[in-house]
DNA sequence: TCCATTTAAATCGTGCACGATTGTTTAGTA
DNA sequence: TACTAAACAATCGTGCACGATTTAAATGGA
């Protein structure tokens, strides 16, 4: 309870008082950041028809189909009330096929259909310009992005893994 | 069409075929990270009656208030269509009041009730508990790692800029 | 074999995010 | 002054995200 017996009197920054804001400023970053990579993508995956999740979702099907629900969703780090929906609107769109798995009936099986993958070349496409507009950060800098965030993320997963499951 | 020159013969890490997925990657790390951090907050913030993008409103506000909802969704990235429900169910919370600006009746002033004052010490603890749950990063990383996030968001701004306003 | 438990996906309700549009108010200009 | 253009917030429709609940199938004992 007296964890801010800094009363005020941090008029060091002139704005900030008291407040641990580094950390915020880091999610905040976080949060800024990917939404801002969402826009960068939207207008290239458009013309695909995707939506930035819905092109998640084909890339881990590139890269390993068929998939369960469940599956999918651990690599994306999302659960069936999300996916769900997210992957019906792929069928409707043409892009996959959801059937029960006959061998576990409570699995549903993803595959990609023929318009699914001939969308990888596009896609290609789509990564050469995601990388053309990028932000002119040195190899160096994106590399090390690249180590800290996944550090982070393993970080921020194993502590997601706790909290739900107390008891 | 003949942009994959790099054809195939990237078998170096076996799993993917030709596709720069580096930037990817890093822009899958972005969401990813990005949902998790709001995933820790929330049973954080839960108590005090705030969702994550909320607290983050709240924020601007503490820092500078009375703002416009244009201005404050340039802090935060935003624009009216995400931020009126948003600011509506702060006010409807007691948080926050919104007037019209009788200088200039197009503007709507966000003011912070005393409640929303109220709310100050208890999100300074919000923080310090974040801090506590966060993934073990030296004090070198977690700077880097801002450093670059800034870097990053200054770039994609401004590319974000450019895009819309074509003509 | 039967039944409680676990697992998997779907569903529901709430809230965020954004493109596009609408309705006012203000500013600019002929 | 009148009329257009710009600025600002709100609204609408679609899609993502998640906690909580529901339904159905598989599993593991007693």
């Amino acid at each position: 309870m007296n964890t801010k017996q800094t009363d005020d009197t941090t008029q060091a920054s002139a704005d900030f008082a008291g407040v641990p804001k580094l950390d915020d400023q880091i999610c905040f970053a976080l949060y800024s950041a990917s939404g801002l990579m969402t826009r960068l993508y939207r207008p290239l995956l458009e013309p695909l028809g995707l939506t930035y999740p819905q092109y998640l979702a084909m890339m881990a099907l590139w890269e390993r189909a068929p998939r369960t629900v469940g599956g999918l969703g651990e690599v994306l780090g999302l659960d069936s009330a999300t996916l769900t929906p997210l992957l019906k609107r792929l069928e409707a769109g043409g892009f996959i096929t959801r059937r029960r798995d006959a061998a576990d009936e409570r699995r549903v099986l993803l595959e990609l259909t023929a318009k699914g993958q001939s969308l990888r070349g596009p896609a290609k496409d789509v990564a050469v310009q995601i990388l053309c507009q990028f932000p002119r950060l040195s190899a160096v800098e994106l590399d090390g992005l690249h180590r800290i965030l996944a550090k982070l993320i393993a970080g921020l997963r194993e502590t997601d893994a706790k909290a739900p499951a107390a008891d």
